[in-house]
DNA sequence: CATGAATGAGACTTCATTCAT
DNA sequence: AATGAATGAAGTCTCATTCAT
């Protein structure tokens, strides 16, 4: 799928191309998306993904430059599949919240539902500083963040999402939030409620993009402010 | 200082000890931190390590375990460092407000000021699930993100923070955004503005964490809701 | 050409034969000349030649056994070539002198201006004990030197070439100094002056040739030792 | 030997360079020249050079660059052998004639009781367009010529040898032949008198040097003309 | 006939790591 | 304490060569 969508790391030198290749290419990205996912990256090697498939080193580096390539094609992959899923299955006509809810839900799915395996290939090698790879894959998250970054734009010209800020900010209100999440999930192992996290943080969210009401918040915060000062007098006044 | 505090990495087989030792691992940790920084974890090398000090590649491997173990010094002594700043600058008599933009302000200015560097190592190695260090490095987070669980369950008690989510997400919430807002910064190579992201950042998060106001939500979302469809009426009625 | 006259090498096993296949072969011989002459063997690749032709490597392996053999058969057909163009213009009815000289001007000709390329490849590869090829490209020198050979022997028979040494050793006689003198030339990628050069070695190595005058040569050396002896009498009779 | 006299080949990155790396180099060096010797450059491996030290092929590769650089050093060293011995045993005192007939045999004596596999290495390696090597092979070439060059110089001066030509030309008429000799030697591998030979080839040689009598060479060369002329003649008028 | 594809083999490279002194 | 030296292991890369279609 990629490798036709998206020629950005270029090709071997000697790349076949037939029929029987772009077979080869699947299966090589395939048991490279399982190795990664399984070692990580660092302990991942190229011997194994070969081995596993019964074919020789040398034929996945007629196939891909390198190691590298081939894990940034790996995540490329899982980038255009979930792209895919989450054009597919975004409803166009919802509201501006039903779109925000689902591309929320969407992402956690995929990333969970993929396998921690993939979920922490593509949050921490997606992350790092990777040479020329970057570029490559700043390009993918970019794709990737597109239709919530449509969505947030649409909300904000109806005036349902907060305009104040930049756009940029707003990504990362959302993007944030869930990473970390999923990095939560990954890192400690613990089975995740997709469901019902995704709708707290949806919610969560969702409240946090609403343009704020300015006097109702001014009046609110002077509430909060006055209560816990008069908490704290009263402390003060008979400390233990 | 990480060093003799939390000795949760055992130390090397023939560790030495004396006076000028602790000056030793000192100085290795601080080539480390700029090598690692510089470089990052998988491009530095220990050879490059020990050669800025004009030592031998050996004598570093009789301090620390290995590169894997020296990086994760350099990233504990970070966070030490951190944890230190904050807390001593905590305003500890402040509102909750207070102590929750401090410490977003804080983290955000710790992380851009130590450089983009250091703050690729600790956000992108930090993450790498990296073998045994994992555990270290989730005790070390744990510790640097106690503050702020701290504010955010005395404003939890005290009514001014939701409580209808767990901490662990509104966790997520609050430092989720702010390292992808480093990472936009550290990959974009931008200049960032500390003081206005901080002070947006903590706006819009603070705003967040407010306990929701059911009806009024309600309220809002049912006055967006009924906007928008008739909005959607009035294009349908009158197509292009 | 030389893949008909002299089926030294054996063939590739599914050798095509037909009237296209004869074109065939003549390319790839030029384009492997072409190639081989640029790069030299070790640096020549097969992927090149069958690219240069728009051709498959594999197409290549159909007519040649291999690149070793291959380069023989380039090296060879120059053989043949020069062969021919020795064996044309040699003047029949010339003195053994005056072939002799032909022979040598012939020579460096049909080297330097066949390019330094070919002249490094025939010169150096030729030199390589080349394993099961050596065989090949030795009896093609022994074709090549066989003209000078005959001339020699014909010179010996009418006492005009010395007689009291073997063939073989006239032989490298003279064509040691020309490959010596080729070497220099494309090594220093100088341009050489062929005509003058060729009147220097051929007069110089005719000499050489020569039935030495025994009584005259006798003469000559005992001149020249009391000369010498002379002289370093003196200066040692007056040292500074 | 060579190793510290004309570090013309950088050394690796990760040289060691203490008392027992001194040692290593020379054992490397000698394998080098065993397995280069024996199979000539293409055919030998690093790995079988590692394996006859019980040596990993890193620590190879930590003396010398690569396989390319070793080979040179292996001819280098041959070469440094080489010019000492010539050096030493000159005879200082001798006349230009014994000191020229010294050369010519120490050269044959050298590279024929080297073995025929070194001898083969430094011919056709050595001769071999050797990219950046190429460069310090000349070099050593230059070198090694250079005692020739000062006899043939000093000859020249007192007349014993012909001025007529450039001493370049006369380097390539005594070289040259020597190593054809050599090279038919190794080729046939055919056991070589060389004290036949050397002696020989220095007659020869040394009466291609001298300074032509031209009153003499034209007179001998009018007697063979007229000679050969009446002989086809006579064969002319009775044919058959 | 031609070729796409695969591959064995070997050169290099780089490093983290070990160990004897 | 320090280090020189060695090295296993893996990545990277390049080719000649083979073979089924």
């Amino acid at each position: 799928m990629s490798e036709t969508a998206h020629p950005v790391l270029p090709a071997s030198r000697r790349q076949p191309a037939g029929r029987k290749s772009q077979q080869r290419v699947k299966e090589i990205l395939e048991a490279g998306r399982a190795v990664f996912s399984e070692k990580g990256y660092a302990r991942a090697t190229t011997a194994e993904i070969a081995q596993r498939l019964g074919i020789s080193e040398a034929t996945v580096f007629s196939y891909f430059r390198g190691k590298r390539e081939l894990c940034a094609r790996v995540i490329g992959d899982w980038y255009d599949e979930s792209i895919e899923a989450i054009e597919a299955g975004l409803p166009r006509d919802g509201t501006v919240h039903q779109q925000f809810a689902f591309i929320v839900r969407m992402h956690l799915q995929l990333m969970l539902e993929s396998g921690t395996g993939i979920c922490e290939l593509v949050l921490s090698e997606g992350r790092t500083r990777h040479h020329e790879l970057s570029e490559a894959l700043v390009e993918m998250q970019r794709r990737y963040t597109a239709p919530l970054m449509r969505v947030l734009a649409r909300g904000q010209e109806c005036g349902q999402i907060r305009s104040d800020m930049p756009l940029r900010l707003l990504r990362s209100l959302v993007f944030g939030p869930m990473e970390h999440v999923l990095w939560d999930a990954t890192l400690a192992n613990r089975r995740t409620d997709i469901e019902a996290t995704a709708t707290q943080l949806a919610s969560v969210l969702w409240s946090a993009l609403q343009p704020p009401n300015v006097e109702l918040a001014a009046l609110a915060q002077f509430s909060q402010d006055v209560g816990e000062a008069m908490r704290r007098l009263e402390r003060e006044r008979a400390p233990r």
